[in-house]
DNA sequence: TATAAAAAGTGATAAATGTCATAAAACTAC
DNA sequence: GTAGTTTTATGACATTTATCACTTTTTATA
């Protein structure tokens, strides 16, 4: 199976659709759009390993990825997914250590790679944007942190509810209450920071409790209100 | 009990020993110190509590502090220490949000207040200090994502092994091999994300085990290659 | 230094969660 | 369409970890 289509995508790309560019002069869009090339990926391409060095970045214009760790016993932690808008692995470019996570395209995706230099270089010229990256890494960090606390301190039960709301903000819901993203059980699991079969049984209890509704990997929230108060999120 | 001293710190303080100051010139350090206010902070001073706005960052130039947050049923979270050299606070000035942790001194301390405008400006103006400080986030944002999977996976047992290496890289061990840090059993439970009374109980088992030695709040490592088998720590 | 308060320690027990085995169902690739 | 693989589902059971109740020890402070 051929998974990454080196045809270049044709459609044109307006980068400063994206929040991320928004500072950027002229000359700087140009320089951008000129170096960047971006490619089709199919579900299951990997982009780059944990532990391997990465020398640019990927903008994400469509599909779904998630970014994972790898735990010592291969169990895989979600740590977050990253789907249109959002740019992925500049982290290690900035930090200049090798990557602390992998990216696996969930849905199939186009991107556009951007080289380090590129960035790091964007960072040095353009104030503006090195405080929009700055912003974003700085938000990333704060909800990390509250994601740790969680997982630290709520019960499975709850940290699955959290899950599916949070999928519904990051996804959004369509007319008819339903994620708009579909993750295996062991996904899902591996978001949590469980086993499967535990997934497995609370959603069955959820369903039981008419709280979402199971149609294989679709999932449709009937109340979300009860799910707020089973995970104890707040606004 | 007065835990803030308002009368300035005296000792003449060298800015460029901190490697985050670097890249700041002649005129940007006179600023700095210019606008810096140095003052004593007692322990169980709290700098700034979870949810709160924040105007400025403190630079730790003595003592030790516990970055937290509290969970909803208000067991705390423990994220990070900061010792000297550190800067808190920032990255709730950057992300333009409210503070998502609380501050406070555990061992007594000498901060220096650095109000939010002048750390925005200094990123602004240059480029060198906003790359340090983004470098430095986003290894916090590395290391935040990896004590992640850890929580979610390892055991109590493993992460209680990995926390007092943590503990031994980041306070350093005295020629006795004696962690340079006391916290109580309870400040332990907060870090590994568990029971007071689970790490009382794995402490005597280290202990039994000759992995450590116990006296009060004093940790001595006895055998570290075997803790770091126990808490399955790469490095 | 006396006294109160906080922390440490311990046992009994309950609850939550993981593991293993196995079967059924749903995909995938040829 | 069919064979093979992966995923989902479920029960039984083991293990881990939390909780509660209480005592002892340590620490803080008036």
């Amino acid at each position: 199976m051929k998974s990454i289509q080196n045809v270049p995508f044709n459609e044109d790309i307006d980068l400063l659709s994206y929040d991320i560019f928004h500072g950027l002069s002229e000359e700087e869009l140009e320089m951008l759009s000129q170096s960047m090339s971006c490619t089709h990926h199919k579900r299951g391409n990997i982009l780059y390993h944990e532990g391997s060095r990465i020398n640019g970045t990927y903008m994400v214009i469509k599909g779904i990825l998630k970014i994972y760790k790898t735990g010592f016993d291969g169990k895989e932690q979600i740590i977050r997914f990253a789907k249109d808008g959002d740019l992925i692995g500049f982290r290690s470019i900035i930090s200049d250590e090798l990557a602390c996570t992998t990216s696996k395209v969930v849905n199939d995706a186009v991107l556009c790679y951007l080289p380090g230099d590129l960035l790091t270089n964007l960072i040095k010229v353009n104030p503006e944007f090195a405080m929009s990256l700055m912003k974003l890494t700085c938000r990333e960090l704060g909800e990390s942190n509250k994601f740790l606390t969680d997982i630290a301190q709520k019960t499975v039960r709850e940290r699955l509810a959290e899950v599916l709301l949070l999928l519904m903000d990051t996804f959004d819901l369509d007319e008819d209450n339903m994620l708009q993203i579909s993750l295996t059980r062991e996904e899902l699991a591996n978001m949590v920071g469980t086993a499967t079969e535990s997934v497995i049984r609370l959603l069955s209890e959820f369903k039981t409790d008419k709280l979402i509704e199971l149609n294989g990997r679709r999932i449709k929230l009937l109340d979300i209100p009860k799910l707020i108060k089973i995970g104890n999120v707040y606004i």
